[in-house]
DNA sequence: CTCGACTTTTGTGTATACACAAGGAATAAT
DNA sequence: ATTATTCCTTGTGTATACACAAAAGTCGAG
């Protein structure tokens, strides 16, 4: 089943996902072929589709990196994500499937044990499949993909959200919001909310940057 | 500069969006390999950038080929490009910077003569800077991209639409009011008269291969 | 004549080898 | 001591070779 590339593929994109190789880091290919007791061709492969995913960056002759983009151009990978994740609601809100709105509700019930419960995995976990969930809802598969698509790609940046005070509570809140009006067929109410939901947390990434020394991780704008 | 696999893959890209690799092609390695006297290894760098682009789709051991979508999938990724336009427009309303409306109704302009004197290729490329300026004029950068690299991932179906009698006098209407909705800084108009004037596309293309058999370019739904 | 198993061929997946460019270290010149 | 130049190392880009799976063609049996 599973080429050798698509396992290194996976592999590092959840590396690079979680934290373990952030941005900035390195990828050469010897390296990588030999902690992954392979050749350098499935490694190239695997990058090139990192590459095509957009988290890691293939400079010609000069080697791959994890991606490592601006402020201001995450910022804007937030506000595309905040649109994208809007059509999402309003087109769930337009159905208003029974059985799509008890899916959301176990998961939203799920999001506040784990979050009560202090389990921060589990909380991440919970989070994607409510926010899953409302993109396949929307009945539009390409949709979704692309909306899959770029909450990965901005998960690294993601997870610095939570250490800003008192968002996870408010988060919480704005799921319930989108849920209701989703239910009750709003969909402008939905779509506005689920923006809202989303720039908030680019907004606060902006924020949290710009008290602990925003150079750290990122390239100023 | 442009390393070998970036001319193949560059080569192939506009030879799938100006159809003459019609959807469903086959694309064998060692054939790609010896037409542009190279290996197979740029050939298949190449090959996978462009499944990442979402031109062609590379199946596990079974070849890649230019991708087929079904009728349903190329509806569903209509109306992401409708949204995606949306955004754009209703960015660009909030802006409405003088030197942007002055470009727009420069290509508008274009637009009108290039299809005054049926010049089909010249008004497609008017057509896309059009657009294109738009994406551009959103202010978010990486929206733009993403706008610009579904607008060409959609190419090869969007060419089948000016068969559809009356369209481009239509279009040509539509653009205008969106131009207008702009300077006159009304968001909500201009995102939803580029939604409409996206999303009419979308339909004209089911109704266009609804009458002129629906299989024979892309697969059933 | 038709269907099924076996063989052959074709094409993809991976490994190895070579070519070349970029970055850095060492040496020489000012 | 500093700077510039040259050489060397490292890493990427491409080519070739091998392994294996899938499809196509062939042959034989019913």
């Amino acid at each position: 089943m599973a080429s050798v590339a698509d396992n290194i593929s996976e592999r590092l994109e959840t590396e690079i996902v979680e934290g373990l190789l952030p941005p900035g880091t390195r990828l050469e290919e010897p390296a990588l072929a030999e902690r992954f007791g392979v050749s350098r061709t499935p490694v190239r492969e695997a990058l090139q589709r990192l590459s095509a995913s957009g988290l890691v960056e293939l400079k010609p002759r000069r080697g791959t990196q994890v991606l490592n983009p601006s402020i201001g151009r995450i910022v804007e990978m937030f506000e595309v994500m905040a649109e994208l994740e809007a059509v999402c609601a309003r087109l769930c809100a337009r159905r208003a499937d029974p059985d799509l709105i008890s899916k959301l509700k176990a998961w939203l019930m799920s999001c506040e044990t784990t979050a009560a419960a202090q389990d921060v995995s589990a909380y991440y976990e919970a989070n994607r499949q409510f926010h899953h969930t409302i993109y396949r809802g929307s009945g539009n598969g390409f949709l979704a993909e692309q909306a899959e698509s770029l909450h990965l790609r901005l998960t690294p940046f993601r997870r610095q959200q939570l250490r800003v005070p008192r968002r996870l509570r408010q988060s919480l809140a704005e799921h319930t919001q989108v849920v209701t009006a989703i239910e009750a067929g709003d969909e402008a109410a939905a779509e506005a909310v689920q923006r809202a939901h989303i720039l908030i947390q680019g907004e606060r990434f902006g924020d949290f940057l710009a008290q602990f020394g925003a150079g750290a991780r990122t390239t100023a704008d």
